[in-house]
DNA sequence: TAAAGCATGTAAGAGGTTACATGATTGG
DNA sequence: CCAATCATGTAACCTCTTACATGCTTTA
């Protein structure tokens, strides 16, 4: 069961406030989705409406605005909280966006979560480092940044890991 | 017309010497897909049949064998020199894991080209974080991480084209 | 007044997923 | 002999993309 990391994303501004299709592109558009389709977007919205996750308030001119149901709030919590081992890191980004508004003890759990799913995809890309010899230079290059991402990674994700455990506010 | 980069990556290994399916799989594994599925990987070899660009040698047993056709050659030079700008790093990765197998000249260009579409991603990604000034800690522990990321990312193409300049054999 | 932006949608098609189905071969 | 691995495939379903269609409102 892959999150549709888009429907996370319209689920969590929602939560914020009720917006309309276009609005919510904008939105989607400064959480770093570059350009989310018409032909994506609403279905998405007839997707999460059927599933009774949003409902659109009456219609206020050409608009539909939608806003969460309970529903929808207690998905939107259950869908941030499962971090799946391999999702992308552009997915670990919308998650990460929305980690704010899951209980603190959550959070350390998502971000422990990833962590753990970083050292894993780092012990894997080291190992396959060690037993490639004669690799091209070009696949070299590419293994050692993924190494050196990698890394990185785990460094920023324990620096949030132990600003979160020092409970502090935003 | 985004490439699909298992085509390229199926193209690319078959460029090396003909593969049957299964072994196709493997051989993608080490390439660094997690595990692509049946469902994707068998319809993806007829596809790349039907367009002439793969052809299977006769059955060995229960095996299919495919070697890649003379227009499969050229489509994939043709696939490898376009770089995407919005394309995604994983995208990327498969397009490096192949660039020895292209012209230097073709290379460099490659390589420029994701330069300047990182450039740029910094450029944009810098923008949001300098307007955005009230947003919450993990939306901004993200957006710095997105330019440390691109700087890194920046940094690490200029090695390979400044080796690639050099003219670095392999 | 024409262009750009606002606003919502549909249709066709591509490509992916999971699950199912089949059967041979190899190793403990 | 049973499990794992080899090997190929199909079917149903999901989501995304591009292109098309419509029509209002604001701004140069």
């Amino acid at each position: 069961m892959p999150v549709a990391m888009l429907d996370l994303a319209v689920l969590g501004l929602l939560r914020e406030h009720p917006r309309h299709g276009y609005e919510l592109r904008r939105a989607l558009a400064e959480l770093g989705y570059r350009r989310v389709s018409f032909g994506a977007l609403y279905p998405a919205l007839r997707r999460l409406e059927r599933r009774g996750w949003i409902e659109a308030s009456p219609e206020t001119g050409r608009r539909r605005t939608y806003g969460l149901t309970a529903a929808g709030a207690e998905a939107f919590v259950e869908l941030l909280s499962q971090v799946d081992p391999e999702e992308s890191d552009r997915a670990f980004q919308t998650r990460l966006a929305f980690l704010g508004r899951l209980e603190p003890s959550r959070r350390i759990a998502v971000l422990e979560a990833r962590r753990r799913a970083l050292a894993e995809r780092l012990r894997r890309v080291r190992d396959t480092l060690r037993r490639a010899r004669s690799v091209d230079r070009y696949r070299r290059a590419s293994m050692e940044r993924n190494v050196r991402t990698a890394e990185a990674d785990i460094a920023w994700l324990d620096q949030l890991i132990a600003a979160e455990r020092a409970g502090a506010g935003t």
